[in-house]
RNA sequence: UGGGGCGUCGUCAAGCGGCUAAGACACAGGAUUUUGGUUCCUGCAUUCGGAGGUUCGAAUCCUCCCGCCCCAGCCA
């Protein structure tokens, strides 16, 4: 088995798509033999929080790039912030980063197993004399650094001997120091106009219990130390990040040239993924989980990978989403819509059609034999004839949609309406006779209409049209069921614009989840498992709740409505 | 007022001095349709943030200007 190292020279010469400039530059590389043609990349994740369709982003790209040109992907846990991370984190992420369907075999890592090697790091940059223990406080560092204008002042410490800072060093490791008392940090120019380098700490006393070394230590790298040489430690060839972290590459490459390390690794940096109508900052995020805006991570409504695959999202479409949207250094918010586009694409392709009922309207055929029912049968998928067809009941008494029906219909409405006939799909052609309403609501009860027995199936034998189709569901066979209708978590395109005496919390969309009982759906349904997805012809793409489904008393969510061009029909007559 | 980035269609995004500035989403029309779904056609930047300049030729090179983003954690 030859490894496919030669897609960097094939891959964007015949007309497929063009390589995005990280890819470019790797392509180079590999060409040009650089770390002997190899390629390495990593996913480092820091495990205080759940992932989102941004690190999704970061996954395709990383893992995606490792696979097209013969290379690995690592996945590491960024766990030098003991602090705020858990294990539960960590379990999550890599239930997530499998679930998109990436596997990074036995090279599963954690920056806290290297701290030992980081420690020995630190006490060789000591020895260079290009670190030192800094006495003071975070508040007089903070004012000894200068503004973005003005140059810092140099530690009173600075200049201490190396002997000095290795005994210091040393006895911070062993815990003789508080918390905060002291740190250490480059020693590289206090005047740098980038703020990044003007002597950036290294480590810091923190005497709390990490969740993966226990008490071993009482301090603990930053990420601008730690990251570089975990990079190195592990091979890594192209370290990917987002262009926050641009500032922090002269220090990735400072640190590693000052340690002389060998054949090492360089930092790319793309655009953060923004989608529109969503918000992705893990700090908003924690907010709607903290303050029970959502039910959870992994409540249907929110962009985490949780969230989406419970909502039914599949693997295929977050990651054909994101290979559509590109990789570049311009800022840039994807419209929802796109996101929306790819998981209708799948499911279009790959969901079992059924017909449910969520707000039903009993509806009796007067001329249909009492006590008479007969099967008809329905196609399950026509995008896919190989998924065969299916019985579905049919009697005298069925359910429609309430919305299929209108008293007093505006124009182009091709539904049911008095003395209207129309099709019950897969079964026959019905007319309103009657609109039962309640005498003290003017609420409609129920629709009294006749068949024409001549139209089984669905087709006039004399040619006759009609312009709409009914989804529809028998009252005798019919399952009962909970369905959670689910939207935007925000309505505008841009949450994080918000007025300055405003949350974006006020901008919550309230009807994100509707709670709907009493659907009625066809009994096929009942064998549904948790996760099963399904097209509820004419309304969307909807699956099994995972978490509260049970047998007998099944919860569905949806996922994504049907492109609605009645809707959009609707609206323009509204407004004119 | 320092440093680092970025500006190509409503939104992403190709383009790397020389064919009419790709493609996708969105949007607007139309055809087909037993899902107002799918599918299929058609349209959608005489112009690349602006102004100058170099060149036979500029979105691509140069100069100046404008706008937006990031950086002053012992977060990542």
């Amino acid at each position: 088995m030859v490894a496919p190292k030669n897609d960097a020279a094939t891959a964007g010469t015949e007309g497929q798509k063009p390589l995005d400039f990280i890819r470019q530059i790797v392509a180079e590389d590999v060409a040009a033999g650089v770390h002997g043609g190899r390629v390495a990349t990593r996913f480092p994740p820091e495990p205080n929080g759940f992932l989102h369709i941004g690190h999704a982003k970061s996954i395709c790209l990383n893992f995606g790039i490792a696979r097209q040109f013969g290379g690995t992907c690592n996945l590491r846990f960024d766990d030098t912030n003991p602090s705020k991370e858990e294990m539960a984190y960590v379990e999550s992420i890599q239930t997530d980063v499998r679930w998109l369907g990436f596997d990074w075999e036995d090279r599963l890592f954690y920056a806290s197993d290297y701290f030992d090697r980081l420690y020995r790091f630190a006490v060789a940059l000591i020895e260079k004399g290009k670190a030192y223990v800094d006495d003071q406080s975070a508040e007089q560092i903070r004012q000894s650094r200068g503004t973005l204008t003005r140059p810092g002042i140099p530690s009173p410490y600075r200049d201490r001997s190396v002997a000095e800072n290795l005994d210091l060093f040393e006895r911070m490791k062993n815990g003789e120091f508080p918390d905060g008392s002291r740190v250490l940090r480059a020693k590289i120019d206090m005047a740098n106009a980038n703020v990044v380098m003007r002597d950036p700490t290294l480590y810091r006393i923190r005497k709390v219990a990490h969740h993966r070394t226990g008490d071993h230590w009482c301090i603990y790298p930053l990420y601008d130390f730690a990251h570089c040489l975990s990079d190195a430690i592990e091979g890594i060839t192209h370290s990917i990040c987002t262009m926050e972290f641009e500032n922090n590459r002269e220090l990735y490459d400072w640190i590693l040239e000052t340690l002389e390390i060998p054949d090492r690794p360089r930092q790319y940096e793309f655009a953060r993924l923004n989608l529109t109508r969503t918000v992705l900052s893990k700090r908003k995020l924690l907010q709607l989980v903290d303050e029970k805006i959502v039910d959870g991570w992994d409540d249907p409504r929110m962009p985490t990978l949780s969230g989406l695959r419970r909502r039914g999202f599949t693997p295929e479409a977050i990651r054909n989403f994101c290979d559509r949207i590109g990789v570049a250094r311009a800022q840039s918010t994807v419209d929802y819509a796109l996101l929306e586009h790819c998981l209708r694409e799948d499911l279009n392709r790959r969901a079992p059609r059924v017909m449910a009922v969520l707000r039903p309207l009993k509806l009796v055929i007067e001329n249909y034999p009492q006590g008479q029912t007969e099967t008809l049968e329905a196609i399950n998928n026509p995008e896919d004839p190989a998924a065969g067809t299916r019985p579905v009941p049919f009697g005298r008494e069925i359910y429609i949609e309430r919305d299929d029906f209108m008293v007093d219909p505006p124009k182009k409405w091709f539904r049911l309406a008095p003395g209207r006939e129309v099709r019950l799909r897969y079964a026959y052609f019905i007319t309103c006779t009657e609109a039962v309403t309640d005498p003290k609501t003017g609420e409609i009860t129920e629709l009294r209409c006749t068949y024409d027995p001549a139209t089984r199936g669905g087709d006039a034998p004399d040619g006759r049209k009609v312009k709409g189709t009914l989804h529809w569901v028998a009252a005798h066979a019919a399952i009962a069921a909970e369905v959670r209708l689910y939207d935007n978590l925000f309505t505008v395109d841009n949450p994080a614009e918000v007025a300055e005496d405003k949350s974006f919390l006020d901008l919550v969309n309230p009807e994100a989840l509707t709670v709907l009982d009493g659907c009625r759906l066809e009994p096929g349904l009942a064998a549904a498992a948790p996760g099963d997805f399904f097209q509820f012809e004419r309304l969307g793409y909807f699956c099994v709740d995972a978490k509260d489904s049970r047998p007998g008393r099944p919860v569905f969510n949806r996922t994504v409505t049907l492109r609605d061009t009645w809707a959009k029909i609707k609206q323009k007559q509204s407004k004119s």
